[in-house]
DNA sequence: CCCACTTTGTGCGTGCTTTCACAAGCACGT
DNA sequence: ACGTGCTTGTGAAAGCACGCACAAAGTGGG
């Protein structure tokens, strides 16, 4: 219980740090495209929506890549997040689920450009293989074994109905995919070593309603509670 | 739960937990199609993938609606977990962006069970503009300040490329929506008592890299670094 | 009625996150 | 060379979140 040092010591880079550093990446990236060489700590934090200090002390994590006095130099600044994030190498994704949800992230641009190349579309639907999207042809969902392989996919994406997503990530796992984003509506189930994201379109707006009805019910009982309650 | 207890409910639920509610009521959901009655904390952590005394812990700042010795009463416990995040009344939704990714929100099934309506679409896109999409006629994004104020919308929601988001954001705004879900990949710049959140595709392949790189790295790099490093 | 058993609700220690506040460091003008 | 003005990097404090462990509370059998 006491002694617990098989923990290996992480590379230091807490998650809420590792979370954030997206956002600065494509806020630099901004930056880089119109031009501007240097940014300081409190414009980039401006400009990805977070507090200066969070913002240092995030970058600290990587390293002392800033200039006192002057700032960071934005082209550096994106190498060094770019290589911190494991931009800097190919990543090799295949997206099942070749519905509108599939089809959207076939198609997102924002990809390519960061170091992630769609390598397969697969569906199960036989009135979607054999058809082509995003310069891609939709490849039957038997194949995924051999996909992965194949291709070399190390990311798999999960885009299919709810009932079908265990399924397909228990496969992608045996298939020896450890690294897995899931869309739809349920808990995976998968063994230690594997690393499930999930994103879910409709907690998201469960989450805006709670603080919508939150807001709503304070501004109406703000009265009423300063008369009848004593707190 | 026989008779109607005092609530000692307060305002003041932890944010983490407001952002498991969603998966502990869909995980409810679920038992109650399966016609289970009564869950304990155990099955029902299991269930939604988190550890038992957080959802202990989670429940208890809705008040105390279990049995000690039994568990909780699966349909009590989705009322009351629905209520709280405000699902027992209606939301209007209006979607702006009528690409892959608006589509593919219109058609998603698991909004109008759980409050949300979607009461309008819009595009910017001519060739968009008068097609029906998941029963509704796509309107011109012209008309956004009439939608919102003839449907009533409430939360509005995002999937436009980056270069319109703010605008449409600022529209939102402007008509009178407080709630907002982005997908576009900006941050958005609203006024105080907008609630704006952001749902981003790409950030979460980028975090999924950043794992998958530091177990590469550390399967490699283990005996190496003992050799070579002193920290 | 009592006892054995189950499960909730929560006090508490621990560790992670955020924020503040400021010394240290660097550029530039004089 | 030196002072002035900015901006970084980071201790330290405060705030949250998590999960253990256990008393309290309920069930059911005898």
């Amino acid at each position: 219980m006491t002694s617990r040092p098989p923990r290996p010591r992480e590379r230091g880079i807490p998650e809420a740090t590792v979370a954030r550093l997206p956002v600065y990446l494509r806020a630099l990236q901004a930056l880089q495209d119109r031009g501007i060489l240097t940014v300081s700590s409190e414009a980039l934090a401006t400009a990805a929506g977070v507090n200066s200090a969070k913002l240092r002390k995030d970058l600290s994590h990587l390293g002392s890549y800033g200039t006192r006095g002057v700032g960071y130099e934005v082209e550096y600044l994106v190498y060094q997040i770019s290589r911190e994030l494991g931009l800097t190498q190919d990543w090799s994704v295949a997206i099942v689920g070749i519905g509108n949800l599939g089809r959207a992230l076939a198609n997102y641009g924002g990809f390519g450009s960061r170091g992630f190349r769609i390598a397969a579309l697969l569906d199960a639907d036989p009135s979607v293989v054999g058809r082509s999207v995003a310069s891609l042809d939709v490849r039957h969902i038997d194949s995924l074994e051999e996909v992965v392989r194949s291709k070399g996919v190390s990311i798999g994406v999960i885009a299919t109905p709810a009932a079908s997503a265990q399924g397909v990530a228990s496969r992608f796992v045996e298939a020896g995919v450890t690294s897995i984003l899931n869309f739809a509506p349920v808990v995976l189930n998968v063994p230690d070593g594997v690393d499930v994201r999930k994103v879910d379109l409709s907690i998201e707006l469960q989450i805006l309603a709670f603080h919508a009805q939150r807001r709503a019910d304070g501004d109406g009982r703000e009265a009423r509670r300063a008369g009848l309650e004593l707190t």
